[in-house]
RNA sequence: GGGUGGUUAGCUCAGUUGGUAGAGCACUUGAUUUACACUCAAGGGGUCAGAGGUUCGAGCCCUCUACCACCCACCA
């Protein structure tokens, strides 16, 4: 036998992958029972990071569980084409590269770019994913922006459309006026920030605001209806009133959204550009008028301020109204959150205009029962109550953006601005006649397509495709909790809505990983550890491991390198501890374990081996993945390599008989190979190794 | 304002049918012609946030309090 290194060579890792995808270990033999896993599409943002790693390291560690249980294991990878996240980096880099902005460059030249992008990026993350170890039948890859996708993307839109599920109306949206587009609620994050708040007289109340900016157009006062305060003007009553650009008649409305705490109880409402006062509005059928545009402009109704930026306005107007003897008072420092967009970066103003919608009362039943049921499982179980809480508020989601990457709203209009929904412009010109038609120059919310994932990558909307049959619904999960309304909720929904089934059976929701400080990684903060270079110092089986032990499912972990190093040491530690075994057992290739002659020791050894071999099956059924993974370690390293095998090393050394040295050598050899069986679902690329260098 | 999670060794964290407190790192002492120094052996270090309750028995179940973290919400 050749001398064998005392260290795990981990760069021979891809070349293993490559053996393990030309021996098409990873594509389902179709036969057994099916597990599948469609593995949640990274965005073709850059690069992967630790997120990444930890969330396919679980998905490809149960994978390989399942594998090894015999059942047929599919798991399907893909990417993400992000829609926003993506438009936001490509006109970043053409700005920079080129000093263009979209607008300059064009939809057709921008739209080029992003695929140079998405062909840079795409083939790196593959690789990226790969490394990981990631078990992925390389063959049924989706992207979702490929062909298939964006049918299914299409069938859907058209099929929800005609059940009643999307329609088009003026709402208040969140308008992004940096990457001139709407966003979802669920893309806004609050930031506090300390402002100016004003209290201005208006007619015979006080009224106070943070932007002065937006009330050009205001003439509706509105105060809760049981304030005694105000009893004695009664809704609806109208007075003349001084105001910014002069007189104005306003109206009294009552209206309980107003909380008689603050302030003085009374405000003015700017339907336009609130949402608040859009609801009450609505709700009062009021007037409703827009004051700035859509580049965060006044408009002409703001008289001598029309065309200036609101922000720079805002001091000005303050200073006309206390001119005219309106002001009240200031406070300085009022502090209050301002809604941003979580990836343009730009302040949000809203506005109203025309969208498209899904509702979310008819599908939300459903999904709601789902989960309540038990059918949806969830890992750690109290996200639920979030995932249910979330749902009971949930209100219509606005499913267009007003950006260029993206699927195409599959929806035309006629001159006279009527609408056609279909799959294709044919088919809208059936509809149409010879009117001639233009496409919506809108696409649809990145999570619209993202939605449809479990299932349009299965072969839906053909719902005889094989693997949409065998495959769906699919089996487990895996997804940070951040997402889970983004996300999760709405596979739930879209499913139930289209297939009328649910997307998987298990959800398991990870904890974020965060700096050595507890705080979030990001590239602007220079905290990022970028899961490649750790796999290039300590390889890929090492760094699994370090993400999936010692922490819990759903609560956040603390990651610092020393984390991977305590797995290095135990990949050396098998390493070497095999190397012995192996060495020791190469004379005799007959080993094996007769139990009449085992002795004390010996005995106890493998009842505790067998043991362990129980409580890893536990611990996989219920999916505590950091348990197994310690209590193998423990096992592995102090009871098999401190204890067992040197009890077996001095009983071949002093043996007396040839049997005893046989029968220590067949225990060593078979406690072994037990436990590389449980440990290559950690870690594959290791035990890959140890087997065909030492045991084959 | 509402919700969820956390508080366990110096540090980072595990720990479920409730049964004498665990790991890694750090620390102390020792070992070595060694499978492995990415090692081994021995050791120090904990009123498991605080208070109360249930129980023969509580880190774990219940109640309250304090602090921390995150999420949600229309406070003009």
């Amino acid at each position: 036998m050749k001398e064998i290194l005392t260290r795990y060579d981990h760069t021979k890792e891809p070349d293993i992958y490559a053996r393990w995808e030309a021996e098409k270990q990873f594509v389902p033999s179709g036969k057994g029972e099916p597990y599948s896993i469609v593995i949640p599409p990274p965005n073709v943002t850059g690069d992967l990071h630790l997120g990444h790693a930890l969330t396919y390291g679980i998905q490809d560690t149960i994978a390989r569980h399942q594998r090894r249980l015999g059942k047929d294991v599919l798991v399907l990878p893909g990417m993400d084409h992000a829609a926003i996240a993506v438009q936001a980096l490509v006109e970043k880099k053409i700005q920079k590269e080129q000093g263009l902005s979209r607008s300059q460059i064009g939809r057709e030249k921008f739209l080029e770019e992003v695929w140079v992008w998405i062909k840079h990026y795409m083939p790196r993350m593959e690789g990226s994913l790969k490394r990981l170890g990631l078990s992925a039948d390389w063959n049924r890859f989706r992207f979702t922006m490929d062909e298939h996708s964006k049918n299914a993307v299409r069938t859907a839109f058209v099929r929800l459309y005609e059940k009643e599920l999307i329609y088009k109306s003026e709402f208040i949206i969140n308008w992004d006026p940096k990457m001139q587009t709407t966003i979802s609620d669920d893309e806004i994050e609050h930031l506090e920030e300390t402002t100016p708040f004003y209290t201005f007289k208006f007619g015979p109340f006080e009224i106070s605001t943070a932007r002065p900016e937006t009330k050009f157009g205001d003439k509706y006062v509105v105060m809760h209806p049981t304030d005694k305060r105000y009893a004695k003007y009664k809704d609806g009553e109208t007075f003349e009133c001084e105001w910014i650009n002069g007189k104005i008649t306003a109206t009294v409305i009552k209206d309980e959204a107003v909380d008689p705490e603050f302030g003085t109880g009374v405000m003015t409402i700017t339907p336009w550009h609130d949402k608040t006062d859009f609801e009450i509005a609505t709700r009062h059928k009021l007037d409703k008028v827009q004051v700035i545009d859509q580049f965060g402009k006044l408009l002409p109704i703001a008289g001598e301020f029309a065309g200036r930026k609101i922000d720079e306005a805002r001091k000005d107007i303050a200073q006309k109204l206390q001119d005219k003897g309106l002001l009240v008072k200031v406070d300085e420092k009022y502090r209050h959150r301002v809604a941003v967009s979580y990836r343009g970066g730009g302040k949000i103003e809203p506005q109203i205009l025309p969208q498209w919608f899904m509702k979310a009362t008819a599908v939300k039943e459903a999904a709601i029962k789902a989960v309540k049921s038990g059918e949806i499982k969830f890992t750690p179980k109290n996200l639920e109550k979030l995932y249910f809480h979330w749902l009971k508020n949930l209100h219509d989601w606005c499913i267009s953006r007003q950006l260029w990457w993206g699927h195409e709203i599959p929806a035309w209009y006629d001159e006279d601005g009527r609408v056609y929904v279909a799959d294709s412009l044919e088919e809208a010109q059936k509809q149409a006649g010879n009117k001639k038609l233009t496409q919506d120059p809108d696409v649809l919310d990145t999570w619209f397509s993202s939605g449809l994932w479990p299932f349009s990558t299965l072969g839906w909307p053909n719902e005889e495709a094989p693997d949409l049959l065998r495959y769906f619904p699919t089996n487990f999960l895996e997804t940070a909790p951040e997402i889970i309304f983004f996300w999760v909720a709405r596979m739930i929904m879209l499913s139930e809505a289209l297939t009328g089934k649910i997307p998987f059976k298990q959800v398991y929701f990870h904890g974020f990983v965060l700096d050595e400080k507890g705080e979030k990684m990001s590239k602007s903060k220079g905290n990022v550890m970028d899961p490649m270079v750790m796999i290039e110092k300590y390889g890929s089986d090492a760094l699994r491991m370090s993400l999936l032990g010692g922490n819990s499912p759903g609560t956040p972990q603390r990651y610092t390198e020393q984390k991977i190093l305590k797995y290095r040491n135990f990949a050396t530690k098998i390493w070497n501890a095999s190397r012995f075994v192996a060495e020791s057992t190469s004379s005799n290739s007959k080993v094996k374990t007769q139990k009449s002659k085992l002795d004390h020791t010996e005995e106890e050894f493998f009842k505790k081996l067998e043991k362990l071999e129980q409580k890893n099956e536990k611990n996989f059924a219920a999916l505590k993945l950091s348990v197994a993974l310690e209590e193998l370690y423990e096992f592995f390293w102090h009871d098999f390599a401190d204890q067992f095998l040197e009890y077996e090393k001095t009983a071949i050394r002093e043996a007396e008989s040839p049997d005893r040295v046989e029968q220590a050598k067949s225990c060593l050899l078979v406690a072994l190979k037990r436990q590389l069986v449980i440990l290559s679902d950690f870690a594959p690329f290791l035990v890959d190794t140890i087997e065909k260098e030492m045991l084959s």
